[in-house]
DNA sequence: AGAGGTTACGGGCAGCGTAAGGATC
DNA sequence: GATCCTTACGCTGCCCGTAACCTCT
């Protein structure tokens, strides 16, 4: 018997599906049925109840969960305690938000490769509700997005917030400054994906004063950047996405009636024995951002 | 990270020894080595001192030490509750004395292979003194033998004990019945060896009697006993062991005005983690003689 | 020289992924 | 038919034992 028989069991009897066990686990689900029945055959006991449309424990079953919890703890203690983080690998599957991609990411990257030069890392840069499906999903293990998971066995923890500044080509023509809100309505908008909290946010805040509101999306936020150096509207972005456009002239600060709120950043990721690295990984990016805010 | 290897680290920590805890294990000295120098790169930590004349637990080592104990006793634990006995597998070295060899052993192995079938049975039949070196050298798993077995992570329960009748062959002239001490002494006595428990008492109990006494002794069993069919002596045996010699008249039964003790046998065995099939095997053979004895 | 551990090497087996084959709704 | 799991199969890599090689007394 192995630890990673016992931590397989111990996926499939939370998820109740081979296949979104071997997702979590990295392996294909051909071996998570081979590794449960060959710890069924080995212990000589049926361990799930597969007739159902998702796999459930037997009596049996439900008696090695409690102690597979317990030695996969002990398992993950040990780790902490007596390994070299040096020597710790395994692969993490990183989420990233675009902006989080264009700000901290090449730093994280550098701290977590100092501390665990062992670790592989994956990266998946996609926006915020994707993030949080493909995290729900086990398709990566820590996810830096905008808003919540709220679901069992996942923790979220303010990362940091940016607040969004009015940017526009140097060559766009502007009627005032600072612009108020009337104004602003005439001149098209570019910002982030429609149902994202920008987005919903600036519409709400352009409805009463203008009817015909011009608003361009992308999820991308180079293609933002893009559009609004082109000249093709005025945009509300983190001034740390553009500080190098800003400094060149290429864009320029503009002075608006209305701020629009902050854009809050979240660590999420799983809680469950064996995410010992991944809880780490995600105190790393806390303490990077604290000690850079100091 | 398995738990052969938690086990091997855990053998080697109480042994100081890899040879020993090859043994002990059944396997290879050098796949001790490889074992615990994975584990090390594993870990990317030092676990043992091996410069002294004896491998000793570095300070990481001792860390580990404790998640293993718990570990490897979850993991027994676990195997007692939820796994099938018929499908426990593994090899048992059971070390029987030829007393028992002649007697419980049949039966003993027919209920432990019906109990654990898919455990394999190794067979040493030896004198006791040689069984109780061989158990602490853990060349052995489960020793029944005469006397006790005082060492460090042994137990020792009482087996079972047989009365000592005096018989001799048929043909063998003897003087009177009851024989007294001193008759005895004048005829040759075969028995046990020098320094075992019925040989030492025989040769105290005749002493003051008789100056030349003629004392036979062998080691095997079978010759003790094809010694006094032959006539050349008398001997004090369990009547167990030669029914059939009485039954069929080839010896018959003395009474002597001294008795000798009975022969007490036990059980001994090693209390480790990992070693729940010896404890349960041990308890299987003591309930055997238990139902016997109703 | 002898005891104790490591390294080298060849062979066997376990474990993996791909692909095909049931089973159940 | 779609979803989900098992079986079949070839491959890789790990783990073991034998044997030779260090190292320290």
């Amino acid at each position: 018997m192995n630890i990673r028989s016992l931590e397989t069991f111990y996926w499939l009897a939370k998820l109740g599906n081979f296949r979104a066990t071997g997702e979590t686990l990295h392996v294909s689900q051909p071996t998570i049925s081979a590794r449960i029945s060959g710890l069924e055959d080995e212990l000589g006991v049926e361990l799930f109840d597969r007739s159902g449309r998702s796999a459930v424990l037997t009596a049996k079953g439900r008696e090695l969960l409690i102690y597979a919890e317990k030695i996969l703890e002990l398992h993950q203690e040990l780790l902490e305690k007596v390994a070299d983080p040096e020597s710790i690998h395994g692969t993490i599957r990183l989420g990233v938000a675009e902006t989080i991609a264009y700000t901290w990411l090449p730093k994280l990257i550098e701290r977590i490769n100092e501390t665990y030069p062992a670790i592989n890392l994956e990266l998946d840069v996609d926006v915020s509700p994707s993030l949080a499906e493909k995290l729900i999903k086990r398709e990566i293990d820590i996810a830096f997005l905008i808003g919540d998971v709220r679901h069992e066995g996942f923790v979220t923890k303010h990362f940091c917030s940016y607040s969004l500044t009015w940017v526009a080509s140097k060559k766009m023509p502007l009627p005032e400054t600072p612009l108020s809100l009337s104004s602003l309505a005439r001149i098209p908008i570019i910002t982030y994906p429609r149902m994202s909290e920008p987005h919903t946010y600036i519409r709400s805040l352009i409805h009463p004063v203008g009817r015909s509101i011009q608003i361009h999306s992308s999820s991308s936020l180079s293609t933002i950047i893009r559009m609004t150096v082109d000249g093709m509207g005025v945009s509300a972005l983190p001034k740390e996405i553009v500080s190098s456009e800003l400094q060149s002239g290429r864009l320029r600060e503009l002075e608006v009636e209305a701020n629009v709120p902050d854009l809050v950043f979240n660590v999420a990721y799983i809680t469950a024995p064996g995410g010992h690295i991944v809880r780490a990984i995600a105190d790393l990016s806390l303490a990077l951002v604290a000690s850079n805010n100091e």
